[in-house]
DNA sequence: ATTATTGTATTAAGCGCTTAGAACAATAAT
DNA sequence: ATTATTGTTCTAAGCGCTTAATACAATAAT
């Protein structure tokens, strides 16, 4: 998993966002063991407490639980899985849809810019 | 102007980023008068504070000016704004893709959903 | 000249986020 | 039984964001 932080934002969630993105995704398997909260911690450079603050919310999502000392785990409810993924999905779109709506971009435009964008791609 | 915060990020970076919009999409127009900072403040709910340090942030990149009494201005330089309007649709269009790949999404499928996609929709 | 407007700066307080350090609780591993 | 692992909780400190209150600086309006 690659962390990388912006400052402007609190740190715990930014961890939510990913893991989100990460389980909705499925690249982060239904049913799968998530490493220890230390783990997680020092690998994404922060206090285990942050970490511990980011995985409880997404507990209190739904998207994770924990037994007591065997670990965390992916929730294998698939369809609370999908449900965050067309979320999500539908979430970024709004997003992204008034932002360039405001930017003078039609929805023509926005569909032809997004088949033939490459990264480092500068015709925006 | 329509102001509306979240609050998991610092407001100051948020009325940055609407500001930034409203110039970029033309919304305010270049030479403009900007409203006085404790108006803004008021129309926004936040302390005058606040707003002149976004405004402040905004003189920073170039996109304001002020002049001691007679108000703030949007900038006369266009090359500014468009290179500003181009920034952020990269910006937007970067994150858009990398987020909705990851939730499994290809660009076909993507600019599909952009063409068809209507307020409210649920079909993402 | 005087007053009102506008931008700018300062200080102090409160609150949330993050960290460090430590401890406790439950159970898997030995 | 004992130990190690893992989740959970707590306290104290530091820092940035926000607010409130106030004042100063410059100039437009009168």
């Amino acid at each position: 998993m690659r962390w990388n932080f912006v400052s402007d934002r609190p740190i715990y969630a930014q961890i939510v966002e990913s893991m989100k993105l990460f389980i909705a995704g499925g690249e982060l398997a239904p049913g799968g063991k998530v490493p220890p909260v230390r783990d997680l911690a020092a690998e994404a450079g922060v206090n285990p407490n942050t970490m511990q603050r980011a995985l409880a919310e997404l507990e209190r999502e739904g998207l994770l639980r924990s037994n007591r000392t065997s670990g965390r785990y992916v929730t294998d409810d698939a369809a609370v899985v999908e449900a965050v993924r067309l979320s999500l999905a539908k979430a970024e779109t709004v997003r992204f849809l008034g932002a360039m709506e405001k930017l003078g971009y039609g929805r023509a435009d926005i569909a032809r810019l997004v088949e033939n964008f490459k990264a480092g791609d500068d015709k925006a």
